[in-house]
DNA sequence: CTTTAAACCTGCTGGC
DNA sequence: TGCCAGCAGGTTTAAA
C-alpha cells in the first residue's frame, strides 16, 4: 500500500515516538525472530529511517531490524502496553516506558547486524531515494539519461527501484501526466526541456505528496496513511479512469503497464507512432 | 540486456 | 450475513 512519502511518514511517526528510548521488551510474531526478544530487549533505539520503501530500525547494542511493508504491513504507535487492532496480526511489538510502535500484517521482517546490513539484498538494489534533499533535478536528468536507464520505457522505469527507490504505481501516474508524456516512450527519446521536466515531475512530486501528509482517500486505500488535516495531495489521474481531464477535458483512461494498473490522459500524454 | 507473467504475502471490496 | 474471487499503493523469480 504504502509508497515512499507514506513510508518516510511513518518512520517520522515512529521516530518521534520511540527514537533514543530504551526497548522494555520486544515481541516477534514468527517463531525464527524469537530468540531476538531477549536480544532487543534493554537495548536503546537509535533510529528509524526508511530506505525507499524498506525501514530499519537500529539499535544501540548493534543489531538492526530490517522491515518492508510491501502492499498491507501498517506500523501503529500506541500507549506502552496497549495492543489496538488485535483483529489484525501483530507482527512486531516494541514496547519503552513511552510508547510502543507495532507492526501489523507484515511478512518481510529480518534482523541483521548492523555492520552487514548494507550488504542486504534489497538495499543494494536501491537506487537514490527519490525524497532525499540532497538529490536534485540535474542529477536526476543526468540518471534518466545515463546509459544503464536511457533506453528504457518510463513506465518501467518508475517503478524500477533501482532507478530511484521510492516510487511507486500512484507517484508514476502522476508524473508521468505532470511530464506530459507516455509510459512507452523513453529517456532516450526526450529531449533536453523534456527531460528537465520529466526530472522536476520525479523529485516535485514525491516530496508535495511527503509534504502534504497525506494521499486522498479513494476506494480500497487504507486510511493508516490518509491526510487527516489541511492540504492534501490531490490525484490528476490516479484512479481517475473515465473522469475528464483537468487540463483538457479528455476522459482519463486506464491501462496495464508491468501489470500493474497505470492512468493516464490520452491528450495531454500522447503515445508515440511505434517503437 | 529488457520485458512479461506468475507467484507470493495479506487485507479489503464487491458480487452472489 | 457468509463465502469467494479478484484486486491492491509491492517485490521476486522464472521464462521469453
Amino acid at each position: 500500500m504504502p509508497e515512499g512519502p507514506e513510508i518516510r511518514r511513518a518512520a517520522d511517526r515512529l521516530a518521534a515516538a520511540v527514537a533514543g528510548r530504551t526497548v522494555l521488551r520486544a515481541q516477534f510474531a514468527f517463531a525464527r525472530l524469537q530468540r531476538f526478544e531477549r536480544e532487543l530487549a534493554g537495548s536503546r533505539i537509535l533510529s528509524i529511517i526508511p530506505r525507499g520503501k524498506a525501514l530499519l530500525t537500529t539499535f544501540d547494542n548493534g543489531w538492526t531490524l530490517y522491515t518492508h511493508n510491501q502492499l498491507y504491513g501498517v506500523w501503529k504507535v500506541a500507549l506502552p502496553g496497549q495492543r489496538p487492532d488485535s483483529t489484525r496480526s501483530l507482527r512486531v511489538a516494541l514496547d519503552t516506558a513511552s510508547a510502543a510502535i507495532l507492526l501489523y500484517s507484515a511478512s518481510d521482517i529480518e534482523l541483521w547486524r548492523s555492520d552487514e546490513i548494507e550488504a542486504h539484498p534489497f538495499l543494494q538494489g536501491l537506487g537514490p531515494d527519490v525524497l532525499d534533499p540532497a538529490l536534485d533535478v540535474d542529477a536526476v536528468a543526468a540518471r534518466l539519461q545515463s546509459p544503464a536507464f536511457r533506453g528504457r520505457a518510463l513506465g518501467a522505469l518508475l517503478l524500477d527501484q533501482g532507478f530511484l527507490a521510492g516510487m511507486g504505481n500512484y507517484l508514476r501516474a502522476e508524473v508521468l501526466f505532470d511530464a506530459g508524456l507516455h509510459p512507452a516512450s523513453r529517456p532516450r527519446d526526450l529531449d533536453a526541456a523534456q527531460t528537465a521536466k520529466l526530472a522536476r515531475a520525479l523529485l516535485a512530486i514525491p516530496r508535495h505528496s511527503y509534504a502534504t501528509r497525506g494521499i486522498e482517500p479513494t476506494k480500497g486505500m487504507r486510511a493508516d496513511y490518509l491526510a487527516h488535516e489541511g492540504e492534501r495531495f490531490r490525484f490528476h489521474v490516479f484512479k481517475r479512469e473515465g473522469q475528464p481531464c483537468e487540463r483538457c477535458g479528455t476522459p482519463i483512461v486506464r491501462i496495464a503497464s508491468q501489470s500493474r494498473p497505470l492512468f493516464l490522459c490520452p491528450h495531454c500524454q500522447p503515445g508515440r507512432p511505434s517503437q
